[in-house]
DNA sequence: GTCCGTGCAAAGGATTTGCATAATC
DNA sequence: GATTATGCAAATCCTTTGCACGGAC
């Protein structure tokens, strides 16, 4: 399975590749940072350097098998890309992140830049609030 | 003018603090790193230090006095509250920043929100491009 | 065997912090 | 005069890179 993602994608077959990819997929959250994957796959006692999980991030990215997403916080996320586009909302207390879709902003916004006469490449929307949970806490 | 700014949200007003209040007023591109303003500062003889940047700007967007976003390429960017919410459109080949407000956009986060049970507390949207420009050049 | 991927340690950029001094109120 | 801001340099966080080695094809 990760074997085929990564040979379609034109990555040679390593353990790392596998290792890292399979704890993506794996992920309940979605979104992990460098550090949760390497701190997982110590867990798993996976001999893989830090420098190695970026560079497996970055050319994951590249081939399109993953979405990096920049929060507010300074770091960066990373989430196997699934195809279907979606945003986000964050919660500020727990750093909870729910995803969802909304055909009408998704319009909007090609109107947007259309207007402006820019092509748009990606667009990232964050909605950061306290989640149901934190409000009740 | 600056001075009142100052005083009003409660900050003692310092020669680096009137300044840099002073650059981001007269910042045309509306966006500035901490590094830009470090630079004008010294432009003009000013001698301010990088950290003392950042402790001003940190304290001007505690008492809202300024907006910080965070772009895809990692460093932040600040600039004058004037109150009213706008969202960015970024230009992925010469970085050229342009803003919208678009209330069909606002409205369906708050409703999206709603739905999720999350209290906003705030949201960016940037859409990544290539300005009109660029794809003429 | 060739080429690409990896580990390690060191480098890098952006931002923060500790401490002594200097300024505001 | 008490409290808060500043400068400087060092520290920190996240991420990238150079180099020699090991593994994939």
């Amino acid at each position: 399975m990760g074997d085929q993602d990564l040979k379609k994608s034109g990555l040679k077959v390593t353990t790392p590749r596998l290792k890292i990819l399979y704890i993506l997929e794996q992920d309940k959250t979605g979104h992990l940072r460098a550090e949760d994957i390497f701190s997982k796959l110590k867990e798993e006692n996976q001999d893989v350097s830090l420098a190695t999980v970026y560079r497996v991030l970055t050319s994951f990215e590249e081939v399109g098998l993953i979405k990096k997403h920049n929060f507010s916080d300074g770091h960066a996320v990373f989430e196997i890309n699934h195809g279907e586009h979606h945003d986000h909302l964050v919660c500020n207390e727990c750093g909870l992140i729910e995803e969802f879709v909304d055909d009408t902003i998704e319009k909007r916004q090609e109107d947007i830049a259309k207007n402006k006469g820019f092509k748009i490449i990606d667009h990232t929307m964050i909605i950061y609030g306290i989640c149901r949970n934190c409000q009740n806490g």
